[in-house]
DNA sequence: ATTTGTATAATTGTATACATTTTTTTCAAA
DNA sequence: TTTGAAAAAAATGTATACAATTATACAAAT
């Protein structure tokens, strides 16, 4: 009988990545395995394989005498991330459109009206959540697996950023962005989907940007460049 | 002091990657820790790191059951590991372009020359390592971190597939497609010289499709698709 | 006071033993 | 002959012991 076993390393793998991702451990702290297997109460063997992932995703750098700490945020490598989400997204979004069936079309629409009362009554947490569900949803539509994989992997980078600056609430525009690229989806017109989605990843990385100024004005927290 | 040291771990995730990319391990092949490390002749642990990293990087599949397998190819995925990279090495040669040194540009022209002699002679091998050498130095002259961290994961992807076809010598109007790329690049034009590796990756993705016809007509060797 | 060398502690790297899960085999009953 | 359950084998998952490396503390020399 096969089943799928819920494995230390991935459970140890999500909670350092969270950890990470929401500030718990800060950008050149080092991190070393004992604290960890203490922390998370498994042996350093799971918990080794999990640091593995987390470096071979660039959460952690290993350093040439072999301690781990955890990667540094920079306003570039953030803006190069968004440039990167642009193409691959655009990408997905025109094969969306492409492959697009009505049951997809009508899971999109149920998205974006929940996004938009989600908007509407300021609910940030949902916000966020029927965000990703859209982008998660062409994901699948496009059928592009490597992008969808890449995407992941430097998603929760950009992720992490938006989270260090405090992003949330901060969003413009976005309901409508995302209804333009449905708009573009529902017509099967893949070359404006692209270019709606390119728009938006790059609004969204405008929002951004001008987070990170205001917050350097106002001279509230320590934002890394 | 701090040394760089050659772990256990690394050298087996470049040897094991290597049987994968040059069909030692076949497609959909299962391997299994202790055949590795009895034949490797090294212990589970660091093999198993090595694992982890070759299954962050989809050449190794992880089954529900726990084995793992060889990633299978597809020329989908090879179609579209190629138009990603389109996207990636575009930029790449954008911002190589605005970068570019006097120097930059004395070793590209050195490169390009090897190039153009290891073709004119018929030098497979150097004509395939100068060809990598164009495309590593622009990447490290754009300055483009993560895009050139995602390229190395995708490259070896495609290499793989390359070598499963038989590519080697057959291409054609490479050298005049990284001349055309170094002009924009001399030339600090930026758009330029992104359209030209647009173009030439395309183009390549081009030669690798008829291979992969000329091949299937032939009926020589198993086609995966 | 600064540097250098050495002993000690701390940390990571590796091997191996054990636990758990999955697969295969065996063998009896239908 | 087929089926199914139980036992055995084989493979992966985890914990731990040990080895090798790196960092620290501190005394001695300059």
């Amino acid at each position: 009988m096969v089943q799928n076993r819920r494995l230390t390393k991935d459970v140890a793998y999500y909670q350092i990545k969270q950890k990470i991702i929401y500030g718990e451990f800060k950008p050149d702290e080092v991190v070393r395995e004992e604290q960890l297997s203490e922390m998370l109460e498994i042996s350093r063997t799971p918990l080794r394989q999990a640091l593995q992932m987390l470096e071979m995703e660039e959460f952690l750098i290993r350093q040439p005498n072999g301690r781990l700490k955890v990667a540094s945020i920079t306003k570039e490598e953030v803006e190069e991330i968004f440039q990167i989400r642009s193409m691959l997204e655009g990408s997905i979004a025109r094969n969306a459109a492409t492959n697009a069936s009505s049951d997809d079309i009508n899971v999109l629409t149920e998205i974006l009206e929940k996004l938009r009362q989600a908007y509407h009554f300021g609910y940030s947490q949902e916000f966020v959540t029927y965000g990703n569900d859209f982008h998660d949803y062409l994901a699948e539509m496009s059928g592009l697996k490597t992008s969808v994989k890449l995407l992941s992997m430097i998603k929760d980078h950009a992720n992490r950023y938006c989270h260090f600056v405090s992003m949330y609430g901060k969003w413009s525009n976005q309901v409508d962005e995302h209804a333009l690229i449905l708009e573009g989806i529902k017509n099967k017109d893949g070359a404006f989907a692209e270019l709606a989605m390119k728009k938006h990843i790059l609004s969204t990385l405008k929002d951004v940007i001008n987070r990170i100024e205001d917050k350097a004005n106002s001279k509230i927290g320590n934002i890394v460049d």
